[in-house]
DNA sequence: TGAAAGCTTAACAATCGCTTGACGGCCCCT
DNA sequence: AGGGGCCGTCAAGCGATTGTTAAGCTTTCA
């Protein structure tokens, strides 16, 4: 992770930057605000720690202009001494994302640190993944050997059930209640919704994922030939 | 904005409630973790306030049974009246965003729940841009293979909104959401600005990015693939 | 104040997906 | 080996969701 952290006080501004440094990231540090802004346009950064009392452009003025004026959307984590609450609404309403009363513990700013930036970055969705079949809840996509597969929601939902249990034997009142919670239709209709599972990530690719267990339920699994106990 | 509390004290959950209800927000109230996770499953949250001790389950479990189990995505402000890094720390790993400590101002709260709500509708600056589709939001234009496309406000809205996401589905719910507001149209409208949207970006140009998922929303994407079977 | 633009609403068509019931096969138990 | 039950498959009907269009109303702007 790339962090810039913009703090007049040496000690301070070294101690954080050790104890980031240490963990892996990749430390820039700034003196004053000016240098700062420098620093945070030309560079591309993670998250920004940024004290309130600086000299020169102090650290509110410094957060509203990377906001404003320099469009730079990184997270910001607003530290001071000053623990006012005006103090605090001001940090925010200048753009801020968090902030950090002094003193702290390293291990809290790195926490919050790691929040800011992960929340940033959740977008790469995981996807579930058995074999060689892929499956994106978020894209609601659904790829096997390269090519994308078009499922109905319900075989959808059924299919992301097994693969996020993968391995594991679902039952099958189970999946009757992830798929249709309280109203389950007269007729097993989950047969039918499995059948047409299969001839859609199965019967065209020979190797079959979705198992079978009689009297219980299904599984998806990627198996030679395995104990099929729990 | 629509906020959850999950707080056992119903003389904080009030104060709690009340204060952000008289600022415009759209409040539920959850006494225990159960009733908790079963709101924040069954409805769409800008933000959840959480409250660390919890009876029965506790906020650390609610918070992460919200993200592993159910994939909630939404920011949880932890608060506690513990102040310990121990605890603080575990908030974190718990998949927590933000960590208030007891007693608190509750404009620091407000300040804190707006900048997680902000944070996560916080658009890029730059052009937004997905296969020959571009949409500048700063400047106001959309154009695509080096054609200007006018688009009313809506539209335009919904465009932005679904290229911010390129790639994942959005929810019809969602799109309402950021259009709207807390006042969506009686009728189902969105139906209507989605196929004038189509008109204009994708019924000119052959290949279409925007695309349906039936029973969830919308999702624009550049999808090379076709459906692979007959 | 007039005109234009945009939004909502409603109606209709078409498509899609879900359920249902029937039938046949396979497994397991007796 | 026989029978019952569980499971896979198929086709058809029905209901639900979506796309499309046009008309009326409100707002905006000149």
């Amino acid at each position: 992770m790339r962090i810039l952290i913009i703090e007049d006080n040496a000690d301070i501004a070294a101690s954080i930057y050790d104890y980031l440094e240490e963990r892996g990231h990749s430390m820039d540090a700034a003196p004053d605000g000016v240098t700062g802004l420098h620093f945070a346009v030309t560079n591309d950064y993670d998250v920004i720690i940024l004290d309130l009392g600086l000299p020169g452009i102090d650290g509110l003025d410094v957060c509203r202009r990377l906001r404003k004026d320099a469009h730079v959307g990184t997270p910001v984590l607003m530290l001071t001494a000053r623990d006012t609450l005006k103090n605090k609404l001001e940090g925010f309403d200048s753009g801020a994302d968090d902030y950090l009363v002094k003193p702290f513990a390293l291990e809290e700013l790195a926490a919050r640190v790691k929040v800011l930036h992960d929340r940033r970055h959740r977008r790469p969705t995981e996807a579930l993944q058995v074999a060689d079949l892929t499956l994106d809840e978020a894209q609601h996509r659904v790829v096997r050997s390269g090519k994308a597969i078009a499922l109905n929601p319900i075989a959808f939902k059924i299919l992301a059930l097994l693969m996020a249990e993968s391995d594991r034997v679902v039952p099958r009142t189970e999946i009757e209640d992830v798929v249709w919670g309280d109203n389950p239709p007269d007729s097993d209709a989950l047969r039918t919704h499995v059948s047409n599972l299969r001839n859609a990530i199965d019967k065209p690719f020979g190797r079959p994922l979705l198992h079978t267990i009689r009297g219980v339920g299904y599984r998806v699994a990627d198996l030679d030939d395995i104990p099929a106990d729990a």
